[in-house]
DNA sequence: ACCTGAACACCGTTCAAGT
DNA sequence: ACCTGAACACCGTTCAAGT
């Protein structure tokens, strides 16, 4: 029980198990794609393994750690494979993007997103990006704090984008009532910039900026290096 | 019922009113202030109010609804009163540090932080503070589009701030506890950087950089007028 | 117009007792 | 060593029926 997030255990003695960590992420995906994350309880996790709720006890810490493991899988994976260039600003924004896009195909990475140390949790590949954002700030000449605040403040605008993207996608609305909203939210004549964008608001907020306002972010913390000196 | 957010109904036929948004609102921050704004639930400010629990649901849509309700006192307050600077620079940092100040005040912020269309919710000042990030980027040559972008890129790095930071103030272990942790998780070889960090991690984490993240975001996304053009 | 109890449809987690 | 039912301590929300 030392180490939730290992899936290989070696049971030996005593009453023989009725289930496995791998049963249980593999119940817990059957009932994500048949009914949704939002469905997935541990109690009816438990029915669908055809076991008792508390022995899931057993083999998860807590619902959380049952989606981070379940994040595990993919997102590990799919992080693994990217391929960091030698550019030291390239590098951070792909390692930033790689974490961005392995967490955005997850819907319920939300859900755990903000634990605490939730990063290292992910594994080896998680580290990996992040020693690549620390490596690349050091190579262009900054110390270990700047290189890790870099990295947080980087770390921030992910979750925030995923977050707010997150809750956004669930409700969709129709464009034209989206539209409608905003007009009507953003007419104050006090405010000139957001009357006259006006009902154009849901449609510029639902572009993809996520690449270039990291970009942005990372030539504001990194001035040595802006696109111009690093090609 | 058109508009919940407002606090001054005029009921006028009818059986007469139990209760009012505004003793609603004063509940509910009773509950806070004994019990922790985690133990306000509909059932238990029901019954600090001594109506049936349905009763509520006249009064305010949805538990989402009051927790946002009893932000726009506290936070729409504090925003009305921020004085924003001539420099369009300073007025961006000022502006969104304003909004991030006022959120970090209140717990429970994180809870509806991500809800869409949040901050027009919370009322005209902090209609005020985005109309201020986008008049100083028009300001400095920027299109609507790249104004609006740089406001969202700003507000995702206030979301992720405040959520994060509000997820790893809940659990606060003792530093000691922490370092070992950081020590024992970053002591891969192949990671040289965040070896070398090891035990410092927490420490460094929990330094606040936000105003300095969103000058430099704000410098990246706005490479015109960094501090040294502005003054 | 406003209020209500009952009901629906659930939760996560702990405990002591099995096998 | 592993599994279990029962229990604890709750949720938000809808409905039809009052007053």
């Amino acid at each position: 029980m030392s180490d939730m997030t290992e899936a290989t255990p070696t049971p030996r003695r005593g009453r023989p198990a009725v289930t496995s960590q791998a049963r249980i992420l593999a119940a817990a995906r059957r009932i994500i794609d048949r009914e949704g994350w939002r469905r997935l309880t541990l109690r009816r996790l438990a029915a669908e393994l055809g076991v008792g709720t508390t022995t899931l006890y057993h083999h998860v810490r807590d619902r959380e750690d049952l989606l981070i493991q379940l994040l595990n899988e993919d997102a590990a994976q799919s992080l693994a494979e990217v391929e960091l260039p030698e550019n030291p600003r390239e590098r951070i924004i792909t390692a930033m993007v790689a974490v961005h896009d392995a967490l955005a195909e997850t819907p319920w990475a939300a859900e755990v997103l903000t634990v605490d140390g939730f990063l290292p949790r992910l594994g080896e590949p998680a580290l990996r990006v992040v020693e690549a954002v620390l490596s690349a700030a050091v190579e262009l000449g900054r110390t270990q704090e700047q290189a890790v605040d870099l990295f947080r403040t980087a770390w921030y605008l992910t979750v925030g984008e995923l977050l707010v993207r997150a809750r956004s996608g669930e409700l969709s609305q129709d464009a034209e009532r989206r539209a409608d909203w905003a007009r009507g939210t953003f007419a104050d004549p006090r405010m000139p910039q957001l009357a006259a964008i006006g009902a154009r608001w849901p449609e510029l907020a639902a572009r993809d900026t996520f690449r270039v306002g990291l970009a942005a972010l990372v030539d504001g913390m990194l001035p040595g290096s802006s696109r111009e000196t690093a090609r």
